[in-house]
DNA sequence: ATTCACGTTTACGTAAACGTCAATCAAAGC
DNA sequence: GCTTTGATTGACGTTTACGTAAACGTGAAT
């Protein structure tokens, strides 16, 4: 609140919350080679790549994936470096993902239909039961009141 | 084997093999109410239903849903019965899967854009690499050997 | 009659991803 | 100086989703 806005560095709880998640589960993404974030004294500052790299961690987090492979696909980003047969290492995890994520593409369409089905189903019930409650108004509804 | 392909019915290492999982996990599924084969004396008797279900429960281990949560869906499909309370609640489900797959819609569309930008980056990389192995040939690769 | 391939239940083990204390520290406000 | 607030490091607990091993049943094949 000291700057124009918009902090470049944040505590751990200040992105924990904006992210939903606890400092504990941000110490364990730690733990885990997934988050790095600078030190003062003790306390952890994250940066703004930090923070990129969290967001990273939740979209894979949101797609159901492992820590480790959270972990291989942030340490992609990076490794624009290294060796012929590393990045040829790359490419081929890298092909591997992107077949992953079709498939799950190809999971979602599939349920957002059955969704849309089940919906039906369910809408077309109900109106059935507003028709029966209309011819049998066993306890008819109150009429509503019009405003004048 | 005895009819005219295609059977009706299943064991549980047929489903198993066919989905790829191991029969511990399918008992576990049933533990969990996520099936519900009949029985011959002891042995389970997969129908095509039950396979249906299977399948849906596959599609939801590889979105990265819990085992309740696809419970609570398969629930969905055979809740067309009820009473008005009951499906305007699965309705209301149905509205936050909907939102939750939209969701992983478009992380999946960010992951496929990031996965192409790093393949591309790379990709790059990789050809720099041969540029400089041709120019500066310290040890020239052996020139293959034509066919004829 | 025995072996073998499958299937069953029961029960304990385990990896992943945190939750939940407890004890401690350090800066900040009163 | 004292307390409050937020952070830290252990360390143990918990839930989920199975794995794994033991002990046993069963129908078919040899």
């Amino acid at each position: 609140m000291t700057d124009s806005e918009a902090s470049d560095t944040f505590s751990i709880s200040e992105l924990g919350k904006e992210f939903g998640i606890t400092a504990r589960a941000m110490r364990f993404y730690e733990d885990k080679g997934l988050l790095n974030p600078r030190r003062c004294g003790q306390r952890r500052i994250y940066s703004r790549a930090d923070r990129t790299r969290l967001i990273l961690v939740m979209r894979g987090r949101r797609l159901g994936w492992q820590l480790d492979e959270i972990r291989a696909v942030i340490d992609m980003y990076d490794t624009s470096e290294g060796e012929l047969k590393q990045l040829e290492y790359t490419c081929e995890k890298i092909a591997e993902r992107r077949a992953r994520l079709l498939q799950q593409q190809r999971d979602i369409e599939s349920s957002l239909r059955d969704m849309l089905e089940i919906e039906q189903r369910c809408r077309d019930r109900i109106e059935q039961m507003n028709i029966k409650a209309v011819k049998t108004p066993s306890i008819s509804k109150p009429e509503p009141v019009p405003d004048e």
